[in-house]
DNA sequence: TCTGGGGTCCTAGGACCC
DNA sequence: TCTGGGGTCCTAGGACCC
């Protein structure tokens, strides 16, 4: 205690890592423009209002599972008056920057893991405890969304000790694994399946073996581990001992791909309307990419369709396409997928989702342009410019290619959006 | 054409994360 | 058991080479 750095075994020094978490963070974001749900029960849709992603504490109390199909939980839903929301990354998306931006008030150097977590070094901090409850009550006051904070020797202790904050409210909110007993006693009470790293198939196959606990598959020999886990698995155990082997990412690193796909609301047979879609696909992923400063080199097209005879839920048809030079152009990739497009189509086929990839990204500055290249780009990169400044300032869409803009058949569903409070002139919350 | 052994590169698919 | 969309990383296996 005090010092700011704890010592292993071994003594030498250990850094120190702690993870920031939102509580329930869509379903408080919510809240947030709403306090009159304040102590009431919170669902948030996944796109297509098609299963429940995000459940404040009182939704969890009445038993309503993460990632429950939204019509399988409606009795439950209608019968406590649960509060029902469709996403608004929109919304999300402002709030997780808000929150970041007061803890990187406090320390610089973090990583931003997820639109709700981020990792903290505070090996160089003399009372990481005290620390994390400033930032947590900063965060609180400053946000209005409730933290967590979990504190530890790897950045897996840290996600387990997170957990302990959230559940255990005498902690309030902070809670540190700073010494070899706490971290034993508390990962002989932490299921193996809650480790970080570790999906529903590992989860099957350890308890299978009897390993049912992290300090069971902590305690497993390396080899066994390295056998039955892959070289991603021994890291995750290592961690579990406290030996940080997952470093701290301060740089984000470029990107290596861009998706963008969607679930239909329903079957869709018209050529014109996925095209229409897929067209959508390629402005969105442009503009991503442009904001990533990056081309691509491969972009890769995925129609889903239903077959319902052979039992198989979803067949995809696919193609790669591998461009002669990169690009970051709406038009040149709208062009691109238009054509692969009309090769895989099936006429009569009823597709139920589409995407695209792009793949081989590179950063636009490394690019040389060579002799063979007849494109224009310096005049679309003019275009591309123009276009991504006026979307920014106007809202997304306010230009837009005219074979994306359509009617809009295989939009998805959401009924139950709120508004854009915060991002929006037209949608700001009113206060009084 | 198979007979051996060894190596690299690429891709598809699986598993995990939020 | 897929209910959503967007990611990353690892491995097995094929193609190809000597």
């Amino acid at each position: 205690m005090g010092s700011g750095y704890e010592c292993n075994s071994r003594g030498l020094i250990m850094p120190i890592f702690a993870l920031l978490d939102c509580n329930n963070f869509y379903a408080s974001c919510e809240r947030l423009f709403n306090p009159s749900l304040n102590n009431k029960p919170i669902v948030v849709l996944s796109n297509n209002d098609g299963c429940i992603i995000a459940r404040s504490n009182e939704a969890k109390a009445l038993g309503i599972p993460m990632g429950e199909p939204y019509y399988k939980a409606k009795s439950i839903i209608e019968n406590n008056n649960v509060a029902v929301f469709s996403s608004n990354y929109t919304l999300y998306g402002d709030m997780s920057r808000r929150v970041m931006a007061t803890v990187k008030g406090f320390i610089p150097d973090v990583e931003i893991y997820s639109i709700d977590e981020v990792f903290m070094d505070l090996s160089n901090y003399p009372n990481p405890e005290g620390l994390s409850k400033d930032i947590r009550q900063a965060v609180t006051l400053w946000t209005g969304i409730p933290v967590s904070i979990g504190i530890g020797s790897s950045k897996t202790l840290a996600k387990v000790a997170n957990h302990i904050a959230k559940k255990y409210t005498a902690y309030e909110g902070v809670f540190h694994i700073d010494s070899e007993d706490r971290r034993k006693k508390v990962l002989k009470h932490f299921a193996v399946g809650d480790v970080w790293g570790v999906g529903r198939r590992l989860n099957k196959k350890l308890t299978s073996y009897g390993v049912n606990t992290a300090y069971d598959l902590s305690i497993q020999p390396d080899s066994w581990v390295r056998k039955s886990m892959t070289v991603v698995g021994l890291k995750t155990v290592q961690e579990l001992r406290g030996e940080s082997c997952i470093e701290l990412e301060l740089k984000p690193e470029h990107k290596k791909m861009i998706t963008v796909s969607r679930s239909f609301g329903r079957k869709v047979y018209e050529k014109s309307s996925i095209k229409e879609a897929l067209a959508n696909f390629a402005e969105r992923a442009a503009e991503k990419l442009r904001g990533e400063k990056q081309l691509t080199k491969e972009i890769y097209i995925s129609l889903y369709k239903e077959l319902a005879a052979s039992g198989k839920a979803n067949y995809k048809d696919n193609a790669l396409l591998k461009l002669a030079y990169p690009t970051d152009s709406t038009l040149e990739l709208m062009s691109y997928v238009s054509k692969a497009f009309d090769e895989i189509y099936i006429e009569g086929m009823g597709y139920k989702k589409c995407g695209i990839d792009l793949l081989k990204l590179q950063p636009k500055s490394h690019f040389v342009k060579d002799l063979f290249d007849t494109r224009n780009t310096c005049k679309q990169d003019e275009l591309m410019v123009a276009i991504d400044s006026i979307n920014n300032k106007m809202g997304n869409n306010t230009i837009q290619m005219a074979t994306s803009r359509g009617k809009g058949k295989w939009v998805a569903k959401k009924d139950l959006k709120s508004l854009c409070y915060t991002t929006r002139w037209d949608e700001l919350a009113i206060v009084g």
